[in-house]
Parts: C-alpha cells; sequence; structure tokens
RNA sequence: GUAGGCAUAGCUCAGUUGGUUAGAGCACCAGAUUGUGGUUCUGGGGGUCGUGGGUUCGAGCCCCAUUGCUUACCCCA
C-alpha cells in the first residue's frame, strides 16, 4: 500500500502529553468551581440527528454544522429530479440525518425535553465537551474544540446571573488570570433601542452592526446600519446608547432616559440593576464586571442576559459567553421553560494562558521515580519495591532491563523524572540502593525503606 | 463564500541576477565514557525542494495550473 502523509484535517488538532496535562489543569479547575455551585454533569453523544441541530443557529450555522454521511447506498433513494438540479442544499436533508453537534447548548435543551420527568427543577447541570463547526480556522478559532459548560433550566431568577459572574470570576481568577471583563447586557434593552426607532423586526440587523463598534468605530457603524436600511434620523438617535460611557449606574441611568417610551426596553434595565445589586453583596475578587450594550454576538435564542468575556492581557477574541434563553425547549415541544447558562471556552483560555506563561509547574505532574536495572536480576529484585512505592501513592515506573543505563538515564531525564533508583549486583548484596536526585546530580546509597520514606 | 501570504531534512528556517554535488540550528543514532542522564567534543543517518506542466543549454529560484497550510473579511467561542 502506498504511504499517505500524515495529516489531520483542517483546524484540528493532536494533544501530547505535556498539552493534555495542561488542559486537564483547565478542565479540573472549571469543573471542580462548577460543582462547587451545585451543577451535575451530563454527557450526551457527538453526533445529533440532523433535525435537532437545524435551524437553531441561523442560516449561517446551518451551513457550519458538520453533516454525516447517510450509511449504504443512499444516493439511490434520493429523488432524481433533485439531484439533477446539483444543489446539495437541496439533497442534503436525503443524503444525511445524524451530524456532529454544533455546541453544547441545543443538545442539553433536547436532553431536558426527553428526561423530563426524571429531572427535579431546577436543574444545574454542566457538560465539558467537544463541539465542531465547519468554519475556515485562524488564531483561536479551531473546527474542533472544547466548550464548558453550565446552565440552569427551571428558574427565572436573576441570582442565576449573579452566580454565573461569580463564577467566571472564581474560575478564571483560580486559573491565574489577573486582567479580565466580564460585559454584561440584557436582550430586552436592545428590542427596547430597536422598538424606539420602530425597527423592531430588524433587530438582529442593528445588534450585529452595534456588535462591531470596538472594532469598526462609530463611522464603520453608521455606514453598516445605512446599508441595512436604517436612516440617519435612526442613527442619531440611539448614537446616545452605542456611544455610552462612564460608570455602569450612570450607563443605566442615561439608558432610562432613552429607553422612557419602551416598556420592554426598561424591563431590561430593571434586570440589569438587580443583578449588579446583587454582585454588590458579593463582590468579585478579580474580574471587572461591565455593562456593554454593544454585546450583542452569539446566537439569537437569547431573549434576556447576554455575558461575554474579555481577557485584557492579551488580543484574544472571547473566551466565554453566555445568556438567558425563554424558550429554548420549545422547539421541542416543552413549552414554559426558561434557561440560563455560560460556557468557557477552553481552547482560547488555553492559548492566553500559555502566552501568559500561567501553567503551575504542578500541572505537567508525571512519574517520580524511575527504577533502573542493570539485568534481570535487578529487575526482579525492583518488582517488591515499585509495588511498595505505588502503595504510597507514588508514581514509579520500571524500566524493562536489557537497555544501557545510559538509555534509562535518558528516558528518565526526558521524561523529566525527578528521581532515579539503580539496581545493579552490587547494590543487591548490600541492600543499598543507589537513589539518584536528577536535578542535582547527587547520588546516595539508602535502603528501599528510606527510599519510600523520602518520596512519599 | 471573498482577499492576501507561505510550501526546502522529523521540527524551525537559510539558499545571492537562474549555474555544476541543496545547507544550518534543533531533534535522532553512534562514539569519547564496559555502572550514570542533563553540559562538552567527534562522527553518522536522513531530501522526488508540496504536486503537475511550461520557459531555458540549465529551475529550489521565473511562468501557469493544482493541492495543502496560514492570515484577514463575512460570521462566530
Amino acid at each position: 500500500m502506498a504511504s499517505i502523509k500524515p495529516s489531520v484535517p483542517k483546524g484540528t488538532r493532536d494533544f501530547s502529553p505535556a498539552e493534555m496535562a495542561k488542559r486537564n489543569y483547565i478542565f479540573d479547575t472549571i469543573k471542580s468551581v462548577f460543582r462547587k455551585y451545585g451543577y451535575q454533569q451530563i454527557e450526551t453523544p457527538a453526533m445529533e440527528n440532523l433535525s435537532t441541530l437545524m435551524g437553531k443557529y441561523g442560516e449561517e450555522g446551518d451551513k457550519l454544522i458538520f453533516k454525516i454521511l447517510n450509511s449504504g447506498d443512499f444516493l439511490s433513494k434520493v429523488d432524481q429530479q433533485k439531484l439533477a438540479t446539483q444543489n446539495s442544499q437541496l439533497v442534503t436533508g436525503e443524503i444525511s440525518e445524524k451530524a456532529l453537534r454544533y455546541d453544547l447548548t441545543v443538545p442539553f435543551a433536547r436532553y431536558v425535553v426527553m428526561h423530563q420527568h426524571e429531572i427535579t427543577f431546577p436543574f444545574k447541570r454542566f457538560q465539558v465537551q467537544p463541539v465542531w463547526r465547519a468554519d475556515r480556522p485562524q488564531r483561536g478559532r479551531y473546527r474542533e474544540f472544547y466548550q464548558c459548560d453550565a446552565d440552569v433550566v427551571g428558574s427565572d431568577s436573576l441570582l442565576n446571573e449573579a452566580e454565573f459572574v461569580m463564577i467566571y470570576d472564581e474560575a478564571l481568577g483560580k486559573l491565574g488570570l489577573k486582567d479580565f471583563t466580564i460585559k454584561l447586557n440584557n436582550r430586552k434593552i436592545l428590542s427596547g433601542i430597536a422598538e424606539i426607532i420602530d425597527k423592531s423586526d430588524n433587530i438582529i440587523d442593528l445588534t450585529v452592526a452595534i456588535d462591531k463598534l470596538d472594532k469598526i468605530g462609530l463611522d464603520g457603524v453608521t455606514k453598516e446600519l445605512l446599508e441595512r436600511g436604517f436612516t440617519q434620523a435612526d442613527i442619531e438617535k440611539i448614537k446616545p446608547v452605542i456611544l455610552l460611557q462612564g460608570t455602569n449606574e450612570a450607563k443605566l441611568a442615561s439608558l432610562r432616559d432613552t429607553l422612557a417610551k419602551s416598556e420592554i426596553g426598561l424591563k431590561g434595565c430593571d434586570e440589569v440593576e438587580t443583578v449588579l445589586s446583587y454582585i454588590v453583596d458579593c463582590p468579585l475578587k478579580t474580574a471587572n464586571l461591565e455593562l456593554d450594550i454593544t454585546l450583542a454576538r452569539g446566537l439569537n435564542y437569547y431573549t434576556g442576559a447576554i455575558f461575554e468575556v474579555k481577557t485584557n492581557e492579551v488580543a484574544m477574541g472571547s473566551i466565554g459567553g453566555g445568556g438567558r434563553y425563554d424558550d429554548l425547549t420549545g422547539m421541542f415541544g416543552l413549552k414554559g421553560l426558561t434557561g440560563v447558562g455560560i460556557s468557557f471556552g477552553a481552547d482560547r483560555i488555553y492559548d492566553v494562558m500559555e502566552e501568559l506563561n500561567l501553567f503551575p509547574a504542578a500541572a505537567s505532574q508525571g512519574t517520580q521515580v524511575l527504577i533502573c536495572c542493570f539485568d534481570k536480576d535487578g529487575e526482579r529484585y525492583a518488582l517488591p519495591l515499585l509495588q511498595q512505592l505505588r502503595e504510597k501513592d507514588v508514581y514509579a515506573e520500571l524500566y524493562p532491563a536489557g537497555a544501557k543505563i545510559k538509555k534509562q538515564m535518558e528516558y528518565a531525564n526526558n521524561k523529566q523524572i525527578p528521581y532515579t533508583i539503580l539496581i545493579g549486583s552490587e547494590e543487591m548484596q548490600s541492600g543499598l540502593l543507589a537513589f539518584k536526585d536528577m536535578g542535582s546530580g547527587v547520588q546516595e546509597k539508602l535502603s528501599a525503606e528510606e527510599i519510600v520514606f523520602r518520596l512519599k
């Protein structure tokens, strides 16, 4: 067979031992915080029925779903007329019934509906699994990446929103980030803004445009809004809102002023104010909390709070986001269940931590001691010691005899194993083993008991 | 979907206006060192210059096509 050049699909990556140690450090930290706040872990399949996912992420989103080809002779079953048009979209539904999950929220909604009779509400769950998007990869953007999601369904209390702010603060603070901002917005405020210029139907165009403010500036936003069918008068009206400045309190006051005629807009202000007031009672340790009405990105199923987290230490897209969705499970036939959730972008957090050198040395903890033998007799002699060490929870390895000691030492060195034990005829006779500190190069003669004691 | 950049050893990259046998560092293997890694010294293996075509006496270098990677835009974590 002709050999092919090995490679992985675009936007996917292998994770080697050193990377896995660091990734697990991130996952373990986030998971432990989730658990501490009462969230329970679930998992859902990598693939879902295509019908479960389609239509949940907008037209663009549908295109970015990885579809899985049906098994068997699927083409023969397709309507020949449709096939003849050569229009892929027309036949997609007939040749693909499954797809890789695009996020964790929609599968979770599906899960809640399917398991509603065994769930006690409010249900707090977390989920750490990969998701797939058929996107064009670029910096900080992959086709396979992990999301760490926590959601609450069945509670409309704003306490949940406040708790998520605290979770972000605690988890990212624990990971060593020192300067990051949790941005808070509310879809109802955005609806209010659309309402006062009588453009409620164009709310998506409005939000997509103002979301870009920090990227393209006011002129750019103005231009984009004009292109999207807004008038100069509309823009003048909402300009004070877009250019909102000052403290969260000042922004809220100004918003209430502008949105005075919009009931829903004022409701949004109330919600934001309540969340902020909870945080006053439970102050954050590290994070900045900022009301940012240009924050509008994301999925259009958000109905209340919208979150996004950005680090201020390196240039990177958002490292987390989330929000409240009032009727996600409605699509699956369960009405009136509200949910709110957040997500950590683990891969981006990894990149940020790598750049800032935030991984502690302990994050890559491996074997503590390697036993090296000169021959088979040494191997036999070493086994009881090996077992003793492992019983004391010391990570220990025995290098299979046969290789030169030089080779064995190189192995320990490359694997950054801090200690080695050498067993040869001399050692077996005296019962005193050569115990070497690989960092300093110092070697001592110690009994097995002493060595176990040292490493414990 | 749109636009740019790149492609030479396992990895990171040099390679002059087109000139004879394509280099370096790191990594790997062996020796200096028959009971010792990391440091040092010596030697060694390893290449269809992404692929296909064209120009030329001659192409790693120029032209065209193609594939892959990558950056930005749209969108999004």
